[in-house]
DNA sequence: TAGGAAAGTGCGAATCTCTCGCAATTAGTA
DNA sequence: TACTAATTGCGAGAGATTCGCACTTTCCTA
């Protein structure tokens, strides 16, 4: 136990709620705030919405996790360490599907030399309609 | 004027405030609907942003606009014969670029081959740092 | 061309999501 | 152990969108 936590190594206080929070989010995978607290509340029910709104943002701000856009309005976060994949989103059964972000490389090239706009694929989704949904198409 | 009014053709009642949000979204290139209806508003103050909402939707449903995701919460209007460019939105200084959607033919077409998701790339944004900020950037 | 059904509008209330202020609590430090 | 600053809980508040409902308007039909 010499070594400090991972949150202390960032330079965060180490909470209980924060400790849920960030490992709620890894549990998850993808998560909406409301999605995180609700996971939190099973084992800690007194937990604020505003506090893991608060923890999610200081997570971020420490790159522990990351948010992305999947649709309408609401964030989703993930722990940045899973961000290795690009979101298909399917804009008719609304189901979201991982690629690797390899599958964006020429075109995260193309818009460097072109514009010199540095692309991170990851923070929106790629919206779509999946295969299963093509195929179902009238 | 044989012909029908092209909102009549998709099926839609012809009123006053349905034609001035279409105008008004052709007008605009990348609104809001609190811009549409403000925009609306000019020539006719009572218009209500319930009626923009609902109208927005509407001509979207028969294939007149089209919205796609900027950033944050917000989705912005776009007429649908505009959408012929992608949006490079910046997250640091928030500027939002264009680029012609050929740029992301590969990628597009690599979604397909290998996931058989047919891709809309001009509903999400493209996130990332733009020219300017890549520059200044510390 | 008048009459009426159905679509559309205005209005206000209700939701949903997220942010803020503030007082009480707690972690980490000396 | 005592202190200070960070953190939490809670309730209020802001912004965006949706909904119900009564009234109005469009457009089809006789």
């Amino acid at each position: 136990m010499a070594e400090p936590h991972e949150l202390r190594q960032k330079g965060l206080r180490l909470t209980p709620q924060r400790e849920l929070v960030l490992s709620a989010v890894r549990e998850l995978g993808h998560a909406t705030p409301e999605e995180v607290a609700e996971k939190v509340r099973r084992t800690h029910p007194g937990i604020n919405l505003s506090t893991v709104y608060r923890n999610l943002e200081t997570l971020e701000n420490v790159g522990l996790v990351q948010h992305t856009h999947l649709g309408h309005g609401g964030a989703t976060y993930h722990a940045a360490e899973e961000l290795t994949h690009l979101h298909l989103v399917c804009g008719k059964c609304g189901s979201v599907g991982d690629a690797p972000i390899e599958v964006a490389a020429n075109f995260v090239n193309a818009l460097a030399d072109d514009y010199g706009f540095k692309t991170d694929v990851t923070h929106f989704a790629v919206y779509g309609t999946c295969a299963d949904c093509v195929l179902t198409d009238v």
